[in-house]
DNA sequence: TTGAAAGCGGTACCAC
DNA sequence: GTGGTACCGCTTTCAA
């Protein structure tokens, strides 16, 4: 009949105070050395795992878990290349400090706010999420430290970005120079609906991720100020960020009349996708279309062709995060960093149009 | 001045209980909708985010997360597919349950086993962590649900594994089978101690990897009984089961006289790596080396050339422990499952051996 | 339907 | 160097 142990029973058991046990674990100096042993050999024998981490969290109000809102489903954020490497440089920096990462996902729905609510963490690191996510509302209300990654931009809170208008001029400005004219764009999704297909100036409008909303807007700006009639400029929204999704999206773009002789890409996975509809429509890359991507995610250089993109610092805009996590952790108060820079990487997927 | 809102200052706010405020977050169907509605909207107005998980966990006794204990950091984890594809395995089992996954990693230091003492969760997922972790064992003393996936085996805990030693004779008897003799073999860590190079026989019998153990030893007898010299065939340990890792231990494998006419790898990292080792050295495969991998990662089916290797269903093996943990934590007493089967795919990096 | 009260297991301040 | 003791904020019988 073995009670549950606690640091009560193991006082008892030793006849020294409930305090001088918690000591023992916490604060060594406090109690004399041969006194510590003693009793942490004797939690040994009970089968005492240490004090009990809820009711320290409890009383001491740190958990040592940083919760970490994930746009789409955790699954998503496997796969997703940048994603990863985003984790991961988080991962790293935190790590130093003992902070384990509570994955979360933040889907739109309800529950997820609910579970967001209910999570015991010290902060939030939140990446690439939609303006109106409930989950991003819940872990607001906590009123804990928190950094945002990318997108939603929360007044009061950090957030790490880049600069994404810069990012989207530079990679239009490429394709205009080289003469083209009739230009197409592939978009990530504008709102986490599951849209797929053309969009008009209103959706493109009220996109909720702050993301495309930006580099749309560059794209517009530039091609407008070249005088290209943004009007007549498909973009295409893919319904999700991904290789299948953008290569669905190209063959749209592709199948037009007159087909455009450059894409713009707001993702190296969707650019990815559009060298591989290309290829199996037939359409020579750069020959006849241009892409330009936009991330420089990995194996990016080693396509067929080597994809012309932006590139920004994925894995280190992770460890900023984290950084930013720890020091807001520390009490100290952080502003928003500036914007990290990009700079287009030009490759072979991109030349003069065809004629 | 802003006072802490706690169940109890809204209960005293509007006159009711606290037991009634915190009814009207957890048992709807205690009171009056009028009531609950009353309290929610109120709680709203003071800024109130819901109960604190914290103390809820104290009281009652869960969390809603899941540890997961991680092999060699998180960075690792995010870095090696077969990893990101268990990950996600297990993320979308658990996620219908509502539990995040808490990352923590298992290094081999003291420092990890106190973070895992100290983390809060509801049960423990183990993935491919050394017989002698200390971090596990930290796990284990927390007498909370537990799953091991791959390795460590632990008694009374369930273990989800797939047949190392049928896939490590699967690969052996298909290069027999194709006529060579002269067979060197890649492995994976033995200890996590960063060594790197040819293995003795101490080393390989006291690797405390054990999945390594047993796909080694199917090797050897597998060898050994079609008359081939165990004491002769040349292991390789990588210190990192990574590409490059795995192409400085083949390089190591190719430089010897005389060289091998196959490459058992244990892994498709490492194959990957003794394909591109091969390859620099003008080594050609499977012409003067054949190359057999293991796990049939994403990407080893485009490999130059396409990998032969041993399949295990990489992302079900994470649902398979989800599930596991979700049946663990609603009290059902679980088994371990039989281990799942591989299967052989033969592909192009293997044939006969050269004249 | 609502309220009172007993913990959950620790931490940390303060006195001895 | 050690012990006494208020809380931490919530959940959950149980009775009204």
């Amino acid at each position: 009949m073995s009670e549950r142990v606690t640091l009560l029973t193991l006082a008892r058991d030793l006849g020294v105070s409930r305090a001088t046990v918690s000591n023992a674990y916490n604060r060594p100096d406090q109690l004399s050395a041969d006194l510590r042993d003693r009793i942490l050999a004797r939690a040994d024998q009970l089968g005492f795992a240490g004090p009990d981490p809820r009711a320290r969290g409890l009383r001491s109000g740190r958990t040592g878990a940083v919760g970490v809102l994930i746009d789409q489903g955790l699954s998503y954020a496997f796969s997703d290349p940048t994603a990863v490497l985003y984790l991961d440089g988080l991962a790293s920096e935190l790590q130093s400090d003992g902070l384990g990462l509570l994955l979360h996902a933040g889907t739109g729905s309800k529950t997820d706010a609910e579970l967001v609510r209910a999570a015991a963490v010290d902060a939030w690191v939140i990446r690439s999420l939609p303006d109106d996510e409930p989950a991003v509302a819940a872990a607001l209300a906590q009123q804990r430290p928190m950094v945002v990654l990318d997108q939603p931009e929360l007044p009061g809170v950090p957030l790490v970005g880049i600069d994404d208008a810069d990012g989207a001029v530079a990679a239009t400005q490429l394709l205009l120079d080289l003469g083209h004219r009739d230009i197409a764009v592939l978009a990530m999704p504008l709102r986490p609906d599951g849209f797929q297909g053309l969009v008009d100036a209103v959706r493109e409008r009220y996109a909720t991720y702050s993301v495309m909303r930006t580099r749309l807007c560059a794209v517009e700006q530039t091609l407008s100020a070249a005088g290209v009639d943004w009007g007549a400029v498909p973009v295409v929204e893919c319904a999700v960020n991904d290789m299948d999704t953008g290569a669905l999206g190209a063959y749209e773009l592709l199948d037009r009349t007159p087909a455009p002789t450059a894409i713009i890409a707001l993702s190296d996975q969707l650019a990815l996708g559009a060298l591989r509809a290309a290829h199996e429509m037939g359409v020579c890359v750069p020959g006849a279309c241009s892409v330009v991507g936009f991330d420089d995610a990995p194996g990016v250089s080693t396509a067929l062709p080597p994809l012309t993109t932006v590139a920004q610092p994925l894995r280190e805009r992770g460890q900023v995060a984290g950084e930013i996590v720890r020091a807001l952790l520390r009490g100290e108060s952080v502003a928003t960093p500036p914007r990290l820079p990009v700079s287009l990487v030009v490759r072979d997927s991109t030349g003069p149009p065809p004629r």
